[in-house]
RNA sequence: GGGCGUGUGGCUCAGUUGGUUAGAGCGCUGUCCUCACACGACAGAAGUCAGUGGUUCGAAUCCACUCACGCCCACCA
């Protein structure tokens, strides 16, 4: 895929701005999005709402005072906010309470007197604290939820600015972390304090600042999950849950999707407007004429109907209202506040592409195929698309999701300003060129798992860029002074080594193309690397040096290789290909076909040829260990048995990669002296180098070599003795390992025939 | 409290539905500035796959438990 840039949008231009304006408003008229009075996560640095999803939780040590409340102890870690008490909860089943449930109790915290409702709910831990938690609906959801349901008045002694309210008698105008300071001195003053236990305790914070959230009663525009869409008679949150569940929705790994699940499930209603000013500004106008503000603290919840729907001089519109839709008159005042921005950029799929305008490109792009994002914005982003999406269109945004991990500093922690550990892209793309850090990004991690990146690591990839570099180079070269390759297509392989290649390359475009469907993107490079590193620069063009005649296969060959490496470094390859193939400038890689295999090589082709791969690395590790300076050629012998003929045929591969000299193939014979020698399964490969060889240090190579060979045979031997093995084991296993023993065999025959020449 | 992930040579990571003597790159050792490339070539050393037990003819791979590290969720007052 590429970028469109004709389709470039931005999330704050007119059309975007519009559908925001317009999807809320059918929700609002849908009675999806309603304005209530509850409990909002309120960050007082911000001084605004925060979703559920954006309050983050820091364990931290905390203190759990017991004070005294009228008859009763109540244990707490907040004692500011019991000024704000209106009950006091019990478990139902608790001997201890159980004749004060439904009474109310005065009780004076020093501040005058406020009136309890002891109540009873299942959900109080009788084992914690007193078994008895004071009830503050104005700053704990769990408090309003059990006020909603006892019918508690609301008490809010917090503000919006963090500081306490006048209802907080002389605490009033005081930080909180001040108040309580005061209040428990006050309270200890009096003998109130029974005692202070430490605990450990998670505090929720804003994920932008890091500020402490305060719990708050607060008037706010909320989206609700649960109640059923008008003709449609299914909740957001089960269109959500649907989506993933029956397949129309894969998220790649799935691992995520029981983590998806368990989210949608527990989602409550969704607090939608914020008091910040970046975002779209909610698309409601009050009427300054007939609008009266509600009344906080004599309101209940109650949902859509109640607060919105018939209130009065509330006018929801996707573009402003000429009039009041209840009084007519003019003076129209917009909502000050603005949507949350995930409810904005939840529409991005169908945004973009025209909605709600019934366009051609909606028709055509919308499913979109695969979204690709970190695991971290799995509930903030991708729910909120999935959420709006289906309602908007009654589709799914897209078929699949893949979840990229973090990416982390070498220790693996996260790159922060602070900490000063940070890559940032554009340096290292301009010290290591992009693909290097495209590559680096790729290859060696897997989906939804965290990935170290260092400067080294990007350092590699670009020695990799150099090499297919320099690959290009070489091929070029071939082609003689300035010419271009053509297109063409496949050629007929000429030679074993051609067969071999091109074989190779088939594997290759099948298990990278696999790879890739799978979204094995990792494990595609780093195939793709091996193959163009080892096997076509170390292997084929070294034998292309020696084997003349290869002026179609090679472009042929990088042609391919630049195909498939395109997706992950386009910029070299589009050069390298503008460079060696391109018929004019509007020819370009981008666009070209993805490769297909052409078939299947066969099996006697490979084995030929890893037989001659053997031999090389035989003789090369002969003239490592003797230390034979590169430029000397050496001689060498070789009873090939029957791949005698096989080896006098490719003798001038062998030669030009061995650096051999003289090369003598034989069935078989008698040992030189003064040879070195090696076995290679049944090949011995013998390089005399006259007073240079080590006889003791010979022997000792091959002793070795014997008992290591010795060793794994016993343990294929052992295991065909195994009469359950070979019973039920299927029989291609147990035939493999019968050829592997029979093989073992001849090595080790090999072997003993050297030492035995030795003595 | 619930859930998830990770643990494979010094480092970073691959290992599809259990079946090659467990792979790669970096790093390391040795030889070489050989006419595409020293950001390179060639050769090599290095792993009881965290531990214990189990299933199986066969386990890095499946199951159970344990340990270590990391992450997410949760209304522990």
């Amino acid at each position: 895929s590429s970028c469109d840039w004709s389709r470039e949008a931005y999330t704050f231009d007119e059309k975007r701005s519009r559908a925001v304006a317009e999807i809320f408003t059918r929700m609002y008229d849908d009675g999806l999005i309603y304005r209530g009075y509850r409990i909002v996560n309120w960050c007082p640095r911000c001084e605004s709402t925060l979703a559920d999803d954006e309050v983050e939780y820091k364990e931290e040590p905390a203190k759990l005072y017991y004070m005294k409340y009228g008859p009763f102890v109540v244990a707490t870690t907040r004692p500011e906010t019991k000024l704000g008490d209106t009950g006091v909860a019990v478990h139902p089943d608790d001997e201890r309470y159980k004749s004060w449930v439904g009474k109310t109790v005065t009780i004076d915290l020093g501040i005058g007197p406020q009136l309890i409702k002891v109540i009873s709910d299942p959900s109080v831990d009788r084992n914690f604290g007193t078994g008895m938690v004071g009830l503050t609906p104005a700053h704990s959801a769990v408090d309003f939820k059990m006020a909603e349901e006892n019918l508690l008045p609301i008490r809010k002694v917090i503000g919006e600015d963090g500081k306490m309210t006048g209802l907080a008698g002389k605490y009033a105008g005081l930080p909180v972390v001040e108040a309580r300071e005061k209040f428990v001195a006050d309270l200890q003053a009096k003998g109130l304090i029974e005692k202070i236990e430490d605990i450990k305790h998670s505090i929720s914070v804003c994920y932008r600042c890091g500020t402490v959230v305060e719990p708050l009663t607060s008037r706010q525009w909320f989206v609700d999950v649960e109640r059923p869409i008008p003709g449609r008679g299914k909740s957001l949150k089960r269109l959500a849950i649907d989506a993933v569940r029956k397949g129309g929705i894969k998220i790649v790994p799935d691992r995520f999707e029981k983590v998806y699940f368990h989210w949608m499930e527990n989602l409550r209603d969704w607090c939608i407007s914020r008091q910040i000013w970046f975002g779209h500004r909610i698309p409601v106008w009050y009427c300054e004429s007939c609008y009266v503000e509600e009344d906080d603290t004599a309101d209940r919840a109650g949902g859509a109907e109640r607060e919105t729907k018939k209130h009065q001089g509330i006018n929801v519109a996707a573009t402003r209202p000429d009039k009041c839709k209840d009084c007519g008159r003019p003076d129209l005042v917009q909502d000050e506040d603005t949507l949350d921005t995930w409810f904005s950029s939840g529409t991005w799929t169908f945004s973009t592409l025209g909605w709600p305008e019934k366009t051609a490109d909606l028709k055509r792009f919308h499913p979109t195929q695969v979204l690709e994002t970190g695991y971290d914005i799995l509930f903030f982003w991708i729910a909120r698309m999935i959420l709006m999406t289906e309602y908007a269109l009654d589709q799914v945004p897209f078929e699949q999701v893949y979840l990229h991990g973090l990416v982390r500093d070498e220790q693996g922690r996260k790159m922060s300003k602070s900490l000063e550990n940070i890559i940032d892209p554009l340096d290292v793309s301009a010290k290591y060129g992009t693909d290097a850090v495209r590559l680096s990004l790729i290859i060696g991690n897997t989906a939804g798992n965290d990935l170290k990146l260092s400067e080294e690591k990007i350092g590699y990839f670009r020695n990799f860029t150099n090499k297919l570099w320099n690959i290009s180079r070489f091929i070029m070269m071939t082609l003689g002074e300035g010419a271009r390759a053509v297109p063409a297509g496949r050629p007929a392989p000429k030679t074993l080594a051609d067969q071999w290649i091109l074989g190779r390359l088939d594997e290759v475009v099948g298990s990278v193309t696999a790879d890739l469907d799978k979204m094995n993107f990792s494990r595609a490079g780093e195939t793709l690397r091996d193959f163009t590193w080892s096997e076509l620069a170390d292997w084929y063009l070294e034998i292309a040096k020696v084997e003349k005649g290869k002026e179609k296969l090679l472009p042929y060959l990088l042609l391919q290789v630049l195909k498939l490496w395109h997706p992950f470094m386009p910029f070299v390859t589009e050069e390298v290909y503008r460079l060696v193939f391109a018929k004019d400038a509007n020819d370009m890689l981008m666009v070209a076909g993805w490769p297909r295999a052409a078939g299947k090589m066969p099996a006697k082709a490979k084995a030929d040829f890893a037989a001659i791969q053997d031999l090389v690395v035989a003789l090369r590790n002969i003239r490592a260990s003797y230390k034979v300076e590169p430029g000397r050629k050496i001689d060498a012998l070789v009873f090939a048995g029957t791949k005698a003929d096989l080896f006098k045929k490719h003798a001038e591969i062998v030669r030009g990669l061995a650096k051999v000299g003289e090369l003598t193939v034989a069935a078989k014979g008698q040992r030189p002296d003064k040879a070195a020698g090696a076995v290679v399964g049944s090949v011995q490969v013998f390089v005399p180098l006259g007073s240079l060889v080590d006889f003791a240090a010979e022997k000792t190579r091959l002793e070795d070599e014997l008992q290591e060979a010795e060793k794994y045979l016993t343990s294929l031997e052992l295991k065909l003795k195994n009469e359950s093995f070979v019973a039920r084991a299927p029989a291609a296993v147990v035939e493999a390992e019968r050829q592997k023993k029979v093989a073992q065999v001849e090595k080790i025959n090999k072997i003993i025939e050297q030492l035995e020449a030795l003595k």
